[in-house]
DNA sequence: ACCTGAACACCGTTCAAGT
DNA sequence: ACCTGAACACCGTTCAAGT
């Protein structure tokens, strides 16, 4: 049976969770697959190209949340950007892959579609909404990539010495932070 | 005469600000240098460690500004966040290079020490200075990112159409949010 | 339609040996 | 102390040719 291009992007998400980015090569994929590395550019236009799905794959695992009310849209927002964050965290390199996605092909991320309608929902003038979801967004990939890259640089020493906790209530904190900037209450510890 | 340390961090920056990390190789700067891929290797351990350095001297224009008293100091901060933007901002890749640097090692990063003395200063408590900092330093990298990540894909279309406006826009935005999450009085857009 | 084989033009890092 | 020469083990992308 011949090689499908999802087969493709699972076999580089694959490699990506347990190998990371400097892993992840044309060449290692068709080894893997089973192919001459000439047959993935029969599949994908290029390496960006592939990344581009590899992100979009990754946040599959992220439902759609119910629209919330006003009241609620910030506590949504909030849920929303953890799940994100469980999403990526686990994946080495995934905030640089999403950041290419981002700029690439932004449509391909629904859940950052969701964010900005709940923005508007919250209360957030649309003049402004697209700058707040920035403003969130980086803090989302900036957190999961130094803590990414604290993991990398400890994998050398001891293992399982990055602490965890500082970094999600590094996290939690941010997100609390941005939400009182946009005047939002911002919704509880949960 | 020998060719330096310093030589060699200069050539970097050289190839970085004009061509971006993608043209940035080892091999490349040798031949730039005259002298064989080797010898780069007596003068720093690898390329990363190299990089650090690249990132250090990307900072080095920025001044250390006076310590601010505290009603002055979020004013401070934001507009030693603009500085940082704009010594970076030009330099394609900075924000990559610049969050390598923060994790291997952060001390080398002067004017990051400052943020975390202003933040404090401005009355933000000590148990949270070091995150309010991530914050800020997500967005300032984030935001860099961005943008820079859009000029690489407008380089094959019609040049000088990233809309520069739009992305200081938001940039200010940010840092205003961010400042006034944190319960400083926000400054006046200048 | 889908893939192979082979080439092109590159990488970072190491290290014996030279001066 | 500082560098060369050469090797090792890789890259992404293209493309004629095969099935």
């Amino acid at each position: 049976m011949a090689l499908t291009r999802e087969q493709l992007v699972d076999a580089a998400v694959g490699v990506l969770s347990e190998f990371g980015l400097a892993d992840l090569s044309m060449r290692r994929l068709a080894r893997e697959l089973d192919v001459q590395v000439g047959a993935l550019y029969w599949h994908v236009k290029s390496k960006q190209e592939l990344l581009v799905d590899v992100a979009a794959k990754l946040l599959d695992s992220v439902p759609r949340p119910n629209v919330p009310t006003p009241e609620l849209a910030p506590m949504s927002i909030a849920a929303l950007l953890r799940q994100l964050r469980s999403a990526l965290i686990a994946v080495p390199d995934s905030a640089e892959v999403m950041q290419l996605a981002q700029s690439m092909r932004p449509e391909s991320l629904d859940p950052m579609g969701w964010l900005l309608e709940f923005l508007s929902i919250a209360g957030v003038p649309e003049a402004d909404a697209t700058y707040a979801r920035h403003v969130l967004v980086n803090h989302l990939l900036g957190s999961i990539a130094s803590h990414q890259e604290a993991v990398a640089l400890s994998a050398g020493t001891e293992p399982g010495t990055v602490s965890t906790e500082w970094e999600e209530a590094a996290f939690d904190y941010g997100v609390r932070v941005i939400l009182q900037g946009l005047a939002l209450e911002h919704p509880p510890v949960v």
